[in-house]
DNA sequence: GTCTATAGTTCGATAGAC
DNA sequence: GTCTATCGAACTATAGAC
């Protein structure tokens, strides 16, 4: 309580109440345009309409666009990237080591279960991380090195922690594409059902998901073969 | 010099040189536009400086944003797909049955080398390749569905061929996860560079590529494998 | 906090001369 | 075919009342 100091800036904004009703309702329709229209194709009136609240709204919360965009994946990548960590934990804390497809179920499953929170017609918040992931954009870039690298990490030491043979390279590659496969859950654009003639419903997302599993760690066991043999002089 | 009549309408149309050293530079421009921004992201401004021609000659060769951006995909996608059923068609008609290997390696080398064509810091199309992939858009889905699903048949018949106990749901599965792991390939983000210290870089193609091949072969026989096993009673 | 109204920009597309 | 010039619509962001 010094007297005589002459600015207090930060307290304006943390008196914004952050937790209101219209707050996050703001943070859901976001989610649902930017997962339907992608960030350039989203707006700000259309997220200012689905959330019922002005546009100018928007912009006193959020500020602008671009920070409106980090905040809502901000707010999902925390929770999923929570739920992952604490799994993982779990697993790799336990008197014997994991399995293989308990950690690549770990990768998956609560990004998923995440997403299913707003999902309309098909996961909204992890058709958003699909875009954010494969694009080149560095503000997408950003988030991803932000919000997924630290936790991408841990994974690669579980994978490394199970399979001891693999090197670390060789780990990096197998986090990498097992996140492709995962794309294909993600994405959910129903080509696969096209492309069975109904058989593969990648909306349904328990079938998809036990497959994945099986073709990840199959791929992930190929990569650390190759390198056994490979060390065999 | 006729005098008198009034319009010669259809001839106009059809009069259009399609091969003219312009058009080309329009579609080459997009190409590098719209992997740089995405569809919405793209101006038409943009694509025209960098093509060096008037935004007016765009319309007047492909009339709208969204015709030409079909013309592009259309152009590279043949381009692809092409060279990808003439790999596929010599290796199911030889003597012996190809390898999974070298089904999967047609699968995609051919997107990765036309890609090459215009790449500057990170192959064009196949970026663009992946943004239509993942996306929702009826005008994406479109695009995947009439230049890409008729190959995709015969990738997965190939799969079949050379894993008869694989059956047709998961050899969708399969192709599906596939591209996904391809994905990580063409989306060319430099994530693997970042979590590897440098040791992963996803623009040494020929590296990432016999990792890819190692990975989903190792996932396809996995699936078969499964099934193998679960149809022993 | 929340609103209405609007400023200022950029975009896709077109008209019309050459 | 190719250009210049421009229209009308849509966008992000802000000003200012309550």
């Amino acid at each position: 309580m010094t007297t005589i100091n002459a600015l207090e800036p930060a307290v304006r904004q943390s008196s914004r109440s952050r937790d209101g009703k219209r707050f996050e309702a703001i943070l859901d329709a976001a989610e649902i345009v930017f997962a339907n229209d992608g960030f350039n194709g989203a707006s700000m009136r259309e997220i200012a309409q689905r959330a019922d609240v002005a546009q100018a709204l928007i912009h006193y919360h959020f500020d602008t666009k671009e920070k409106l965009f980090e905040a809502m994946t901000a707010r999902q990548a925390n929770a999923i990237n929570n739920a992952r960590a604490a799994i993982l934990a779990k697993l790799v804390s336990a008197e014997s080591l994991p399995s293989l497809e308990a950690v690549v179920e770990a990768l998956f499953r609560p990004t998923i279960e995440t997403g299913k929170r707003l999902a309309k017609g098909g996961g909204g918040f992890s058709r958003i991380l699909v875009s954010i992931a494969n694009s080149h954009d560095p503000r997408d870039q950003q988030l991803t090195s932000r919000y997924y690298d630290p936790i991408a990490l841990k994974f690669i030491d579980a994978f490394i922690l199970i399979e001891p043979d693999l090197p670390r390279k060789d780990a990096v590659w197998a986090y990498m594409f097992s996140i492709g496969v995962g794309m294909t859950m993600m994405a959910q654009t129903g080509r696969s059902k096209r492309l069975s003639g109904g058989a593969c419903d990648d909306g349904d997302i328990e079938d998809m998901l036990s497959e994945i599993i099986i073709y990840a760690c199959g791929g992930i066991r190929a990569l650390v073969n190759q390198k056994r043999e490979a060390n065999k002089p």
